[in-house]
DNA sequence: CTGGTATTTAGAAATTTTTCTAAATACCAG
DNA sequence: CTGGTATTTAGAAAAATTTCTAAATACCAG
């Protein structure tokens, strides 16, 4: 389920973007924000996406929320991917 | 955007099981919506959009329609993914 | 506590995606 | 050509996603 979660996720062109973002490190969720032409509830909304897909999390600082890449995840996605083009048998399973 | 596509074309479930299907050699359409509780027009759809996505392509065989598996797109995946892990930034403090 | 800033939540509107049924197209065999 | 099988296309309905505004929550500073 989570893998589903994670496939969801990305397929999602701002929330890549904000996936590239945080590729340079930590950054607020209004700084975040800051680099689209959205709301920031809209914001908010993609950030909850990415963080259900375990991709980011997150952590209060002053007031502040700060986002934080989370690349574990990702392995298991290149995995099915090397799978695929490998042709061994077994990856997901719903 | 070929890469925006394939994201959006490997987001889908039955997208997915689909090229699952495809590693294990080509197949006809209809063999494909065999493994489906969907009817052959939404099977119809899938392919389109994973054509479209270049991870399928097909060829005619007397009145049947073989869909094979094409990993070359994966690749570039594989790669986007790699940058985002492989992008670290020491921020670790705090 | 009070006021201010940052972010999220709720609910609705807009948009996109997925699915279906019915009809069309493509091809093969006789 | 005709009838049959395989697959796609068209168009509409259903479902899911994305976005917005407005309101709520959380925290900080004074």
């Amino acid at each position: 389920m989570a893998f589903a979660n994670t496939f969801k996720a990305l397929s999602d062109p701002a929330r890549r973007q904000i996936l590239e973002l945080l590729k340079k490190g930590p950054m607020s969720a209004g700084e975040i924000g800051a680099h689209f032409d959205m709301t920031g509830a809209t914001i908010s909304y993609h950030l909850k996406i990415l963080r259900q897909a375990d991709l980011v999390f997150e952590k209060r600082e002053k007031n502040y929320i700060i986002y934080q890449l989370n690349t574990t995840v990702l392995e298991e996605i290149m995995l099915w991917i090397s799978s695929l083009k490998g042709g061994e048998t077994d990856a997901e399973g719903q």
